[in-house]
DNA sequence: CTGTTAGCGCCTTCAG
DNA sequence: CTGAAGGCGCTAACAG
C-alpha cells in the first residue's frame, strides 16, 4: 500500500497516436491528420467519428512527429534580457496569451543582458524549428545576427525601433521618449535638466533615451546633463545620483530617470532631504510601473504599451504562418504617451 | 535592390543534419549521436573530428527528431497564473537559468486563474512529451488532475505545500505564513488584529494566509477580522478596506495584508488619513516587493524565496530525467522569513 | 568504442 | 473527399 519510490518507468505507456484514433473511426490516418489540421475538409461524417474516437480514446497529438514530418513546429522562441523586468513579462505575457488561442507555444530564455547567452538561447530555438523568433532589442552579437538572417522563420525585434532589423520591429523610439521627457520639463517651466540613468552600460535602450532628452534640450537652448551610476535603480543609487547631479548643477530643476523604479528611489529621497516635488525639482519616470500612481506625489511617467507589443507581434507571427514566410515590412510603432501626475 | 516582399519559403532551405556531419567526420550517424548527448563515451578523436565537423558545418540538431525518437523531449511545461506576477516571473526566470545550462527549454502559459486555460495549457504540454511539467499550487480541476496522474513525466506543484501532491511539491505553507504575520503583531503589542485581503477569492494562497492569521489569533486569545475586498489589490481597494476593518472594530491596532501592494496601499491611506504607523497601527505585508523597502515607513513583510523555489524545481526535474522516473518524495520547503522594517 | 538496424508518429504528395 | 506509400532526422538496442 506504500507509495513506491518510483511511479512510473519511462517505457512503460504505451500512448494512443493517431493510427489507433483512424481504427476506431473507421478512416485512414491521413483522413485523420487532415481533419486536425483542416476540420473543415473532411466529409461531416468522418468528422464526427475523428472526433468521438479521439474523444473516447483520450487522443493527444504527438507533436513533436507532427513537426517533423512537417519541417515547422508551433513554437516561437522568445528571448528577453530579464523576465524579472515587468516591461517584458507584460509583453510576453500578452504574446502567450493570443499565441495559445492558435496552439502555439512559447519558449522563453533570459539573457541577463549577456550577448553568448543570447547566441545559445538562439541556437537552441532554432534546434526547434520555431515558426518565429522574438528576440529583444535590435543590438545582438554578430554570430547571432548571422544565424538570425540565415533562420527560415521570421524574426521579430520588439521593444525598440530604429535601423536595420532583421525583418520586422515591433516597439517604439527610445529616443522620443526622451524628447518627451525632456519636452515636458521644459514646457513646465524648468530651465536645468538632467536625465540620471541606473545601470545604463547594458541599457542600450536607456541609454537612447538620455540622447533624445539631451537632443531634445540642446535644441531648446537648455543645458542638460547626464548622469549615470553603475549599479542597478535602488535607493542607493537615488541618493548618489541625486548628489551627483546637484553637486555638478546646484540649479537642477528638472530630471528625468531611466526608469520609475529609480524615479521613485528620487521622490523619496527627495522626501528624505527636504527637497519639494515639484515646485523645487520636477521628477518623470519611464515605464508606468504598478507603483508608479501610489507615491506621493504621484510618478509623472512615460507609459509604453508592452502589451501591445506582445499582442501585435503575436498577430505578426500568426499572419506570417499564413503566408509561409518571413515578412519584411515597415516596423510597427507601438507609442507611449506621458502620464501625467504629481511630480512634474 | 529593394527589399523584397517575401524573403524566404519555407521549403526552399536545406539544412544540414547528423548524417552530413557523420560523412564529413568520417564516423557513422551513431557515433555523433553519441558524442553529441554522452561526449565523454567517444574516443578523443573521433570526439574532436565530430566537433570540428560540427563546427565546420554549422550543424543545428533538429530537436524535434530526436525526441520523437526518444519519445522525450528536454522540455519542461510551466504553468503560472500570471507572469506579470513578480513572483512567479521570479521563479520562472530562475528555473530557466538553471535548466538552460543543462539543454532544457522551458515552455510556458498563464492560466489567469482559470482552470479551463489550465486544463488546457497541460494538454498542450503534454503533447510535447516534456520532461516534467510544473503547475502551480495544488488545486487542479478534475480533468486536469487525471490527466496530470496519467503522465508520463514527472509533475511538480510550486507555491504551496499540502495534502496529496501529484508527485512533487516545491514551496511552503501560506498557513504558517499567515500565523507568523499574526505572531509578529502580537509580539508587537498589538492586541487587535484584522486581515486586509483583496480579490481573494481567486488566490487560494491568500485565503490560508488569512486563516492561518485567524487560527494563531484565535489561539492566542485575541480577535482577528478578516476583511476582503472583491478588486484586486490599488489605492482604491486599499482605503475600502482599511475604512471597512476601522468600522468593524476601531480599535484594530495591526492588520496583515495579502500581498505587499495592498500593505503599499495601506501605508498611503494612513498617511492621507493621518494614522500614524505603526504607533497607531502597524502593518505587516507579504511578498517582499522591489518597492517594500523604498515605502516610509518601510515595510515590514514576509519574504518568500521564489528564486530558490525555481532552482530547487529545476534541479529535481535533471534529477529526475537522469533517473528516468517520477519521483515521489516528501515534499520541500523553500520556507519563508519576515523582514522587519518600519511598519511594524 | 563504433557501426548496423529499426523504428519513433505523423505529414504529404499522389492516386483513386 | 479518402487511402497508400514514403520519409522527416534522430535514437536505441545490439553486435562487432
Amino acid at each position: 500500500m506504500d507509495e513506491p519510490v518510483t511511479r512510473r518507468s519511462r517505457r512503460t505507456r504505451q500512448t494512443i497516436k493517431m493510427s489507433d484514433v483512424a481504427a476506431a473511426a473507421n478512416v485512414s490516418p491521413s483522413t485523420v491528420s487532415l481533419y486536425l489540421r483542416r476540420p473543415g475538409a473532411v466529409s461531416k461524417r468522418a468528422g464526427v467519428a475523428i472526433h468521438d474516437a479521439i474523444e473516447r480514446l483520450g487522443y493527444v497529438p504527438n507533436l513533436m512527429a507532427g513537426g517533423l514530418a512537417a519541417a515547422r513546429s508551433r513554437v516561437v522562441g522568445v528571448v528577453v534580457p530579464s523576465m524579472r523586468n515587468a516591461f517584458f513579462a507584460q509583453t510576453v505575457s500578452a504574446m502567450q496569451g493570443v499565441l495559445s488561442d492558435d496552439g502555439f507555444q512559447v519558449m522563453f530564455g533570459n539573457t541577463d543582458y549577456d550577448d553568448d547567452t543570447e547566441l545559445a538561447l538562439v541556437r537552441a530555438y532554432l534546434s526547434w524549428s520555431p515558426s518565429a523568433l522574438v528576440l529583444t532589442g535590435l543590438h545582438h552579437a554578430r554570430p547571432t545576427r548571422d544565424l538570425l538572417h540565415a533562420a527560415d522563420c521570421p524574426v521579430v525585434e520588439m521593444w525598440e525601433l530604429g535601423a536595420d532589423p532583421v525583418d520586422l520591429a515591433v516597439g517604439f523610439s527610445h529616443t522620443e521618449v526622451g524628447r518627451a521627457q525632456a519636452r515636458h520639463l521644459i514646457r513646465k517651466g524648468r530651465r536645468h535638466l538632467a536625465f540620471l540613468g541606473a545601470r545604463m552600460q547594458d541599457d542600450r535602450r536607456a541609454m537612447q533615451r538620455a540622447e533624445g532628452f539631451a537632443a531634445e534640450a540642446r535644441e531648446a537652448g537648455i543645458a542638460a546633463e547626464i548622469v549615470q551610476h553603475i549599479k542597478p535603480a535602488s535607493t542607493e543609487a537615488a541618493a548618489a545620483l541625486l548628489a551627483k547631479a546637484l553637486s555638478i548643477n546646484a540649479r537642477i530643476d528638472g530630471v528625468a530617470a531611466s526608469n520609475d523604479t529609480l524615479a521613485l528611489g528620487l521622490l523619496f529621497e527627495c522626501m528624505r532631504r527636504g527637497i519639494a516635488v515639484p515646485e523645487r525639482l520636477s521628477v518623470v519616470g519611464f515605464g508606468d510601473l504598478e507603483f508608479s500612481a501610489f507615491s506621493n506625489p504621484s510618478l509623472t511617467t512615460i507609459r509604453p504599451f508592452g502589451d501591445v507589443i506582445g499582442e501585435e507581434i503575436a498577430r505578426l507571427v500568426l499572419a506570417a504562418v499564413e503566408e509561409d514566410a518571413r515578412p519584411a515590412r515597415p516596423a510597427i510603432n507601438t507609442g507611449f504617451v506621458i502620464v501625467e501626475r504629481g511630480s512634474a
